[in-house]
DNA sequence: GACATGACCGATG
DNA sequence: CCATCGGCCATGT
């Protein structure tokens, strides 16, 4: 049998992590990262994006950073990209902000890192 | 192997 | 809003 490496079983854990992202709902690259069991290490979600061949058709512009903003450049193509991606799918971007709603209190931490904000 | 660079994060000033 | 700092860590030079 082939053996996955660490770093391939993270990538692909990744990818699945964000493909699960539904669509109307934004998350931040450090949700990403904790979701598929990689605590601490946002900036792998990044390179994976970055990488991330196109015919995978990963809904990577729902992911955003912690704070709301867009991780492009403000005004570049990718960034313009995003926010008409978004906005398709009726998520408001202004200012090249998208309006983060998490829920302050959850009950558990999976209900934290899945359930939408109501 | 050292050093710089990122589609990042959170805290602090 | 900006800048700095410590964490994180795969990649490229």
């Amino acid at each position: 049998m082939s053996r996955a490496t660490a770093a391939e079983t993270m990538i692909a854990r990744i990818r699945a992590a964000v493909a699960a992202i539904p669509p109307g709902e934004t998350c931040s690259y450090g949700i990403v990262a904790l979701r598929a069991g990689a605590p601490g290490r946002a900036r792998l979600v990044g390179r994976v994006l970055r990488e991330a061949p196109a015919e995978l058709q990963l809904p990577w512009h729902r992911v955003v950073r912690a704070d709301g903003r867009l991780a492009f450049e403000t005004g570049s193509e990718a960034w313009h990209r995003q926010t008409r991606l978004l906005a398709d799918e009726g998520v408001q971007v202004r200012h090249g902000r998208v309006e983060l709603r998490f829920r302050a209190q959850a009950d558990t931490l999976d209900e934290l890192l899945w359930r939408p904000p109501a």
